[in-house]
DNA sequence: ATTAGCACTTAACCATTGAGAGTGCTAATG
DNA sequence: CATTAGCACTCTCAATGGTTAAGTGCTAAT
């Protein structure tokens, strides 16, 4: 549907657009990418491309700008993925991260900063999410009056605190045997299958009245439920160089983006059912504050199951290449440093 | 030093910057703030009171903007405290936030967004720093091979895990002593005392080679070496509203000063061994990202030991009373929720 | 000591202008 | 018949200059 040259100049209009932030000109095209046409033809194939929705115009004296189906035919047919110049750099920069292997939340933290530092956009990382991650072990204290520290042991080696307060007075010896039984039913069931299996169980328990198996409940009640994966972001001060934020009404949206957590967790979270490094384009995306923005996202993953979520937030003129590169090296660092652990 | 009429001129300006980004001119200050003077006398005495560092000039035909000195003043001497009439408000935004009691980190973040909220300012919060927290007792799991799991408890109720790398492969049953043993030396030191006394302790081992001591030992500089306070900011969307940041280059300094969190971390371990309301306006602070800022920060404390800092960040034209009115509560408020766990 | 009056300064706003970049169309060209 | 040269047209951007409004500092009068 795109005849070969028109895709030669479709692509040298965006490549010269993410490399200078001023909208392309004819000549430019001409002159720069070598074709061998006059600037008369690439404005007849520019105009072409424009009807089609590739391109638009942000006024008539202005060169061409990519739309957002533009950069989407781009990054799906015409873009040169090897631009492996600076491979090296970005694995160097991670390996040197690799210290870090036993404490995830800094793994995370120092990874979105390196990547952040690597592609001069924001780099996001969201841990494992608790409804997908299985249960190694559980074990219960008796911390304070009335309260209950309970230790969760994750599959994925993940340690998850959390105080629990009770009204009944269990002893640690108490504890151990709710901990003992939790084990016995619980251990190798994920998050999800977890909360399930408990409120099945506590419709039933109405008539059976066992206090171990009542006592167990309540405190998989408070354990399992609403706990939350945690997100890291980094890089705004990187992010507020490119031109593409010079103006305040851009800088607003961004931050406010940014800012909105909840929403980011849900979107990474919806992203990381699905393989591979995944690329969402300005108004394909659903959240509001992202219409403007391109979000490039790679899923951590532990023999095929997805543990995490590692990615790129940047303006829409965004590199994608580079950042493919990028989110896909980091996404793989992590999940081996998780294998490895 | 300052004759009352100074200061009531002094206070007019400031008050009336605070509440109106611009310049304030003799005119205004005579008309709004009832002074028997014309503005020919308002304009004398403002005169001497930029004479003496007090009040600046953007340029010559523009009115008077307080400097960081008359931002001091103000706050040491001239500010009626009382601002009291949304306290209501403030005191039943924390007061849902109540049920989070026993999440930490989900208190904290919760109030720090809290505080942007009422102050349009940054919210800031600290969770307690390692150093001057207790430990209570330690508990040690055997979780991978040549893995072990330290669950901290501390004082404070707080819960800190941590993996360790061992290549000696110890049984559940060797942890146990070991934790043992550790909980029978360390257990009411602050994590500052047991970094001391492990390497008081490592140097004489050399020569006892005791087999327990020494895996202890090591276990032990994993555990409390290089843990760090977390920390929560808020606000961000919220204090781009604020015409302080209008241009670009204020937003490039704010953002750069939030980003670099560990000179904030450092910053406010300082001031946490300070009691009470601290204020920092502007050029007082030691990080250079902050010179154009200020900082309203408290203490949160447990028993008169501090456990943790609340604070806002803001530009030095902040209306320091409501601000700290309200880190004043969030504090209090903390302590509370810590205090009542 | 205070104030009215006035000259002076400066930023901010606005309209105008010209340059520059790039387009779209038409007519000429190989 | 696709390509291209040529040209009129459109629009942005930066510079210019004039006007206004705000506010000062000084001086002389009260």
């Amino acid at each position: 549907m795109l005849d070969e040259r028109s895709k030669k100049v479709l692509c040298a209009v965006i490549q010269n657009y993410i490399h200078y932030p001023d909208p392309v000109g004819s000549r430019t095209v001409a002159k720069k990418y070598s074709f061998g046409l006059s600037p008369a033809t690439i404005r007849n194939i520019m105009a072409d491309l424009e009807e089609m929705g590739f391109l638009t115009h942000p006024h008539t004296s202005a060169g061409r700008v990519p739309t957002h189906r533009g950069y989407r035919f781009y990054v799906d047919s015409l873009m040169t993925k090897g631009d492996y110049s600076n491979k090296e750099v970005i694995k160097g920069l991670f390996r040197r991260l690799e210290a870090l292997r036993d404490n995830l939340d800094m793994l995370l933290s120092e990874t979105t900063e390196a990547i952040s530092l690597l592609s001069n956009y924001l780099g996001v990382a969201m841990s494992p999410k608790p409804n997908i991650t299985a249960l190694k072990r559980i074990e219960l204290f008796s911390h304070r009056a009335n309260k209950i520290a309970a230790i969760i042991f994750t599959d994925e080696g993940l340690i998850n605190s959390k105080i629990i307060s009770s009204d009944l007075n269990l002893t640690q010896k108490d504890l151990n045997r709710i901990a003992g039984y939790l084990n016995a039913e619980l251990s190798g069931y994920t998050f999800d299958e977890i909360r399930q299996k408990v409120i099945r169980e506590m419709s039933r328990e109405k008539k059976q009245c066992d206090t171990l198996i009542s006592n167990s409940l309540n405190i998989c009640r408070e354990a399992f439920f609403s706990s939350y994966g945690d997100l890291f972001i980094a890089g705004l001060s990187e992010v507020l160089e490119l031109p593409d934020f010079a103006d305040l009404q851009k800088i607003k949206e961004l931050s406010r983006a940014v800012e909105d957590k909840h929403a980011i967790i849900k979107l990474l979270d919806k992203l990381s059912e699905s393989d591979g490094v995944q690329i969402i384009i300005g108004a394909e995306n659903t959240m509001d504050e992202m219409k403007e923005l391109s979000l490039v996202v790679s899923t951590c993953k532990e023999d095929d199951r997805p543990i995490g979520v590692i990615g790129i937030i940047g303006p829409t003129r965004m590199n994608y290449s580079k950042a493919i590169l990028i989110v896909d090296t980091a996404a793989k660092f992590i999940s081996r440093m998780i294998a490895e652990r």
